[in-house]
DNA sequence: ATGAAAGCGCTAACAG
DNA sequence: CTGTTAGCGCTTTCAT
């Protein structure tokens, strides 16, 4: 392959160790002069160091790693984005990994980051649950999930999903919309993938509209949501829907508009994510904004938090650090 | 950290190369009951070779890394979605890592997947040109670019773009349009970013309006033009606008839609690339679907037939393998 | 069937 | 200021 600090030694006719002070600054006195050339004679054998040995020896890679669901939601495109310049601001490199929704290959995933030493890993898994806590625990190395919890110890950074369904049920009601609709994925699908934020979702609505009377609830819990949309829709009553996830309710929409209904004017909806091609949908829809960035940021320096502190020798497994972030309302035109 | 062969032989009282031939199928010959003895030992203590050390040995990791600008379009989350599965089939990993348009960036990417030893890159590059090329061969490792071309030399995957705006534009002109407006970055950007497709379909546009007669052409070249988009829009002709993206289509819509003009009624506008938030919005965008999943499959084919060839020795580099794959034409509303 | 020893390329501790 | 030596954890000859 490339060159070594073993040829370099040779080249120069001096030793390994005079080579790798040369190459940094912290390593010891050296001669300016032999500094100087060395350096030279590296830069024009285009040396670069082997990272995998120099991995080996310092154990630290000043990697981090990222396993996510998959990249087709902006979400998981902007929080990879705003991760890797903050990590690249601290001189870490991002290696980002997909799981695409098996349990299994996020497993393997988040072994293989930790059996090639990065340092830290952000996860947003698919997994959930103390069994799940024991394995991640068993790799040794600090992590940090988002957007989805995975269990009591494990720290997590998010926004109280549950409170901003609240307010966002709240909001609906005072709209004096009577009918309301609940659009998300399938309770069952708990231990099948990590649905804790629709989980959260859901008790935050339930707990809302229990609050009131006379308000005529209905559930859209499976896949096949799409057909059913017409039909739950009852004509008399002034009808919302709150959908869990934005995904859902620019599907709601679609189905709608077929029957020539307008949301906001026929119907209300509202979503939950505030994806960004909603810049490109009409009407405007109104929805919740985790806000990304935030959470991003937050990550990052948490984990290397905890890096810190397991370089140091502390004690950073325990207590499990849980940051709650801020969301926010986005006013649109359909409630 | 973990435990390691060396802790298993002194546990079991044998040495390390016997724990590494129960380990390892292929290593030599083993008493069974030495080997399902260490294997015991080493389920019992949660043993997982130290990636690091392997690779450094090695020279071979069983990692390919992927480059791309970011993850925010649907075409990169199906692409590294797909490079993700095929790889895995072979029992390969893959590392996504972002250049988010940065030339700099991109360059220490790829420079730090190659010191990690990883056994090919796939990348969809900004850089271009032939002192990039020589870069690329100086990283010694294989590489397939997609998407962008980046210069003869290396191999590539992709769409024949030139020939896909021909294609689009002759279909406009034959549904009547007299005056053809064609929006795309400035080609000043060259040498800035990597513009390659967007020249080859300027270029696909200019061939094809060349052959007609009687059709009034302009051009918006410029990051102003969605101020310019009403005022070249002229009332008495039949006009479209040819996109060499559906993001400026959109654009364009937009703007339009403000003067209560509607695509594929009071003029035509045909986009490129089939973003995936189209199907969201109305009208539906005519547009040119480069065929993602034929693109990955091809490139890690590639890459793989170009790894396999670099380890049994043989010359990898010459010639550059370069693959054009079919397009396909997506009918809209507005055109 | 098992073991000893060398080496991948780098860093670190200890001499001089 | 420079060199020697040892070692990270694994694989790979070459002996026994």
């Amino acid at each position: 392959m490339g060159i070594t600090t073993k040829d370099l030694a040779q080249i120069c006719g001096v030793s390994r160790t005079t080579v790798h002070r040369a190459l940094h600054d912290g390593a010891g006195r050296i001669h300016p002069d032999t500094r100087e050339m060395i350096l030279r004679v590296a830069k024009e054998n285009d040396y670069r160091p082997d990272l995998l040995a120099r991995g080996l020896v310092k154990g630290q890679t000043f990697n981090i790693g990222v396993v996510v669901l998959d990249v087709k939601s902006r979400y998981f495109a902007e929080l990879l984005s705003i991760i890797g310049a903050e990590a690249g601001r601290q001189g870490y490199f991002v290696n980002i990994t997909l799981h695409d929704n098996d349990k299994e290959t996020e497993k393997s995933q988040l072994t293989r980051l930790a059996d090639y030493h990065v340092d830290g890993i952000i996860v947003s898994s698919v997994n959930e649950g103390d069994e799940y806590k024991n394995f991640l625990r068993g790799l040794d190395i600090p992590i940090v999930s988002v957007d989805n919890k995975i269990a009591d110890g494990i720290p997590f950074v998010g926004i109280d999903q549950r409170r901003a369904m609240t307010d966002a049920t709240a909001k609906v009601i005072e709209k004096k919309y009577e009918k309301l609709i609940f659009v998300c994925p399938p309770m069952e699908d708990t231990g099948k993938r990590n649905i804790y934020v629709h989980r959260e979702r859901l008790k935050g609505f339930k707990e809302t509209v229990e609050k009131y009377s006379g308000i005529e609830i209905s559930y859209l819990l499976d896949w096949n949501y799409r057909e059913h949309v017409e039909s739950v829709l009852g004509e008399s009553r002034k009808t919302a829907f709150v959908c869990s996830a934005d995904e859902f309710a620019l599907e709601v929409m679609k189905r709608m508009k077929k029957s020539g209904k307008r949301a906001g004017r026929d119907y209300g909806i509202i979503g939950f994510d505030n994806i960004d091609i909603l810049d490109y949908v009409t009407p405007r829809l109104t929805t919740i904004s985790n806000s990304v960035a935030e959470v991003a940021e937050t990550a990052v320096a948490l984990l290397f938090e905890l890096i810190m502190r397991k370089q140091e020798g502390k004690n950073w497994e325990e207590p499990a650090p849980c940051k709650i972030l801020p969301y926010r309302m986005v006013e649109g035109e359909t409630i």
